[in-house]
DNA sequence: TTGCTCCTCACGTCACGTGAGGTGGC
DNA sequence: TTGCTCCTCACGTCACGTGAGGTGGC
């Protein structure tokens, strides 16, 4: 009593389109119980509807296909929900980043944006501690929480203090091929032992030019392009990292009240203040 | 006072990455000002950062890059807007749906679904107003909306009242490539002259196997999946249409009080009461 | 000379969609 | 015989990403 019916009729069942069927059977992400020898003709069990059903609401949800696999092949109820789960968490990230972009897109429409101060600054080396790794642009604001939260803790189980602001360090990489190093730091005058993914850290003394950003990360974009742009018509850039310090993290009441630090390289010889 | 930079340097104060970049030069959706004529350096001026940025934005968004390039191009600030409303719009429709589907992804998961009553019905030959229209099958809910509403107001104006509840085709192309023929109808006695695009129909009378399901359209998938299962077992399909009658629609205070009867239709000879 | 930044192909990715051309059973 | 449903290639789509291999100026 498991009647078997065609690619047709199984469409029409499960709301998903024949091409979509053949492709699944082609990836093995679903394959008819039998195909006849000699027409090639798909068949599919009603059994299969309920399987069927439940990839077309992931494929709604835009999870990938391997995903989508992993789901139907979980051992046990425990992990699949837990794949859900770490899906639907994802999603509400993208929403997350959806709605910060929706809301700023006037602020970038609007003409006319005031010239904000940049100052010329020699930053001495700094001793810290810090995480470093590749991250992909999308993932850098969970990144640096969790780098920082682990950072913190580490400091606070030796008994430290930080001797500065956070801070963070950013490659070419990162902005050029969406993906790079970042190095997230919190300076510190004591020697601490690595612990985790911490470890201590020397960074060299640099010359820059700096802008404060005021309010959320999402409209950092604005503070790089108007500095980029006077680092440009001074011509006075620098090969190195971009390095963000975080004067008022997002820990703050409101968001308006962040206020990010950003250093971009420059040549030495403009250590002055404009 | 318009400086040139490189590709590294734009990528920088535009978050885009060096590969997106040439990708926007060749489909000529952002153009360096300047290409070394020696080296193929492409040379971008600070001034087109504002625009880079709106790109980034605009595809954060998941908008097509010819719908910002539209954007881009539009001739004034008016069509401007109503370019991106309409995108907005969009992604506010996906969201919902996306929403949706995440509440009854718990409900298809659960185990045990209880078997729904069939029942085998001759619908009659029906008189009807109808629009009709090559639909895609994830804009339904607003095609149908619209239909309903521009068939309501024909009726209305012409003095006239529907003979029955709402009713729609929905044929297999529809449903076995992602888009095809739909027709939505209200039953009328009264002969109507076409208006706009509604047309009056003859419905031939039709043997069906008819299933109620109640509640969302989201889950409608479910009661396909079970009715289909019940035509298949008795090996009683035929060609033609799947035909819905919306008893209570989307009208009502609360979603779990509507009303779709799905109409599978079915060989004559099962003419009878279950 | 070594590094660095930039370049151009050619091809890959993902999840199907789009035809073209053909088959088998009522 | 005509329609209908199904089939298999081969290629297209979209927005880039991934190397490979190479160039030019400090």
């Amino acid at each position: 009593v498991d009647p078997l019916v065609t690619i047709g009729e199984f469409s029409k069942m499960t709301y998903l389109s024949v091409k979509a069927l053949r492709h699944y059977h082609e990836v093995r992400l679903l394959e008819p119980v039998q195909v006849d020898a000699s027409s090639g003709y798909r068949l599919y069990a009603v059994s299969q509807v309920g399987t069927a059903q439940a990839i077309r609401r992931f494929r709604e949800l835009d999870m990938p296909l391997e995903q989508v696999r992993a789901v139907l092949e979980a051992p046990d109820v425990e992990s699949r929900n837990q794949a859900i789960l770490a899906h639907l968490e994802h999603m509400q990230q993208q929403l997350e980043r959806t709605q910060t972009t929706v809301a700023s897109l006037q602020e970038l429409l609007r003409e006319g944006h005031a010239t904000r101060a940049v100052e010329y600054r020699s930053i001495d080396a700094v001793r810290g501690l810090a995480v470093s790794g590749s991250v992909r642009f999308d993932d850098t604001g969970a990144w640096c929480t969790a780098a920082f939260e682990e950072l913190h803790a580490v400091l606070s189980t030796a008994g430290s203090t930080p001797a500065g602001p956070d801070g963070a360090l950013y490659f070419d990489e990162f902005f050029e091929e969406g993906e790079g190093r970042v190095i997230a730091f919190v300076p510190v005058t004591d020697e601490l032992a690595p612990t985790g993914r911490t470890a201590p850290i020397h960074l060299a003394a640099t010359d820059v030019a700096v802008m404060i950003h005021t309010g959320p990360f999402a409209d950092l974009d604005q503070t790089y392009g108007a500095l980029g742009t006077v680092v440009a018509e001074r011509g006075i850039g620098a090969p190195g990292p971009i390095r963000e310090h975080y004067l008022v993290g997002p820990g703050a009441p409101d968001e308006s009240s962040e206020r990010t630090e950003v250093c971009w390289p420059v040549i030495s010889a403009g250590a002055t203040v404009s």
